[in-house]
DNA sequence: TTCACTATCTTGTAATGCAAGATACTTAAA
DNA sequence: TTTAAGTATCTTGCATTACAAGATAGTGAA
């Protein structure tokens, strides 16, 4: 999978899936692989980011099975930057998907 | 736009232009700036990436209107970059549109 | 001669995915 | 006890690439 392809879009899936509920790390990339692969690399370095723009809050929960979990939970800016970004990505996406399309159908 | 986006979907864009027919930096410029915003700060390094990796060739062709222009040739191997790159593309594509399309209906 | 348009190219910067590795808790097998 | 596997977080440094900004140069019209 080419890794260019998932620069922003990254951000945008996290967002997305924290807008349905609070998930931890380990489990946004576990659940993110089930579609691409990705990882923990990726990540927390991107869930660092989107502390630090405020697009998400965090608390700490213990768990029997491990460590604790460090829970993030999308703020009212977080939920705007994904608006935002689900917006241009499905504008960019269909644009591309267009020009592709009509490129490859009428190739000689 | 988020020029993250772009990331690879630039090459692939271009490539997809040039399996059509050959073209030379400028058109391309813009060409895909009528589907979404681009530079030409953007097009030339990354056609001489191509060129580096052997996936065009150029050849110079003179203009009535201008200065003469460097025409891209898409090369074999370039075909198969190409067609490898839209693979991917529709798959990733779509497993976003998927994940961003499952969290928003559901959301609460 | 000045401007607009056409056309190519370079430099430096910012952003970000990821490999690689470190740390640490729990449980179960050897 | 020791070892390993699974769960969980974090950091460092690298590679890639879009783009702003600016330089250069040809043509034709005002």
């Amino acid at each position: 999978m080419n890794a260019q392809f998932k620069k922003g879009v990254l951000d945008m899936c996290v967002m997305a899936l924290l807008g349905f509920r609070d998930r931890y790390g380990y489990e946004l990339v576990h659940e993110i692989s089930e579609r691409f692969e990705i990882s923990e690399g990726s990540i927390y370095p991107l869930l660092r980011r989107l502390l630090t723009e405020g697009y998400v809050t965090t608390y700490l929960q213990e768990s029997d099975e491990g460590p604790a979990r460090k829970y993030y939970s999308l703020t009212k800016q977080g939920i705007m930057a994904r608006d935002e970004l689900i917006s241009e990505w499905r504008d960019f996406s269909a644009a591309v998907s267009d020009l592709i399309g009509e490129m490859t159908n009428a190739e000689g």
